[in-house]
DNA sequence: GCCAACGTTGGC
DNA sequence: GCCAACGTTGGC
C-alpha cells in the first residue's frame, strides 16, 4: 500500500523550485531520531511527499514530491566542513540515514498552514497541526494526503 | 536515572 | 527578532 509523508524544508535553504531545479536531492541534515526512522525503516520507494515550505512569509504544502530511493547514510554527517558534521557518528556504524526526493509537482499556490488549520476537523488526527510540534519528516494518512490534494 | 541547562525549530 | 515548545546533553 503506498504510503504518504510531509516533509520540511526552509525555501531560504532549498524551495520546491530548488527541487523542481535539480530534479533529485538527498534530503540531508535530519538530525532527529524519529525523522530520521521515517526514513530509515518506513519509507519505501514511490511513496508520496507532500513538501512543505517552514520557517518563512506563508508555511504551507508547496508541491508534490516523491520518495526516489532506499535509505542510505547521509554523507554530510562525515564531512568535518559540512553544518551536519556529527563527530559522534562512526562510518561503520552510521547514525544518521536519509533517502532521495524526487520533484514530482508545485502547486499553483501553497496550501497554507493556516488554511489547514481551518480543515482540522476534516484532517484529524495530524502530527504537523499539533502543538509544538517541530517533526520535519511526518506520515500523513492517504486520506490527509488526498484533502490537502483538493485544497490546491 | 533525574533534571537543569542549553540548543534548535518554526510560527508569529 | 521573539519566544514557546521540545530534544539532547551532561553533571551528579
Amino acid at each position: 500500500m503506498k504510503q504518504y509523508w510531509l516533509m520540511k524544508s526552509e525555501p531560504e535553504e532549498f524551495s520546491i523550485d530548488s527541487l523542481k531545479k535539480v530534479g533529485t536531492e538527498p534530503w540531508t541534515g535530519v538530525r532527529n531520531y524519529q525523522a530520521r526512522n521515517f526514513m530509515m525503516k518506513s519509507m519505501k520507494v514511490g511513496d508520496g511527499v507532500l513538501f512543505y515550505h517552514s520557517n518563512c512569509e506563508v508555511p504551507g504544502v508547496a508541491g508534490l514530491a516523491e520518495v526516489a530511493s532506499e535509505a542510505y547514510p547521509d554523507p554530510t554527517q562525515f564531512k568535518k566542513k559540512s553544518d551536519y558534521y556529527d563527530p559522534a557518528s562512526k562510518p561503520e556504524e552510521p547514525r544518521w540515514w536519509l533517502v532521495d526526493v524526487a520533484f514530482k509537482r508545485k502547486f499553483k499556490r501553497v496550501v497554507s498552514l493556516e488554511q489547514l488549520r481551518g480543515e482540522a476537523e476534516a484532517l484529524g488526527e495530524f502530527a504537523l497541526l499539533q502543538r509544538g510540534n517541530r517533526l520535519s519528516v511526518l506520515p500523513v494518512t492517504a486520506a490527509q494526503y488526498a484533502h490537502i490534494l483538493s485544497l490546491e
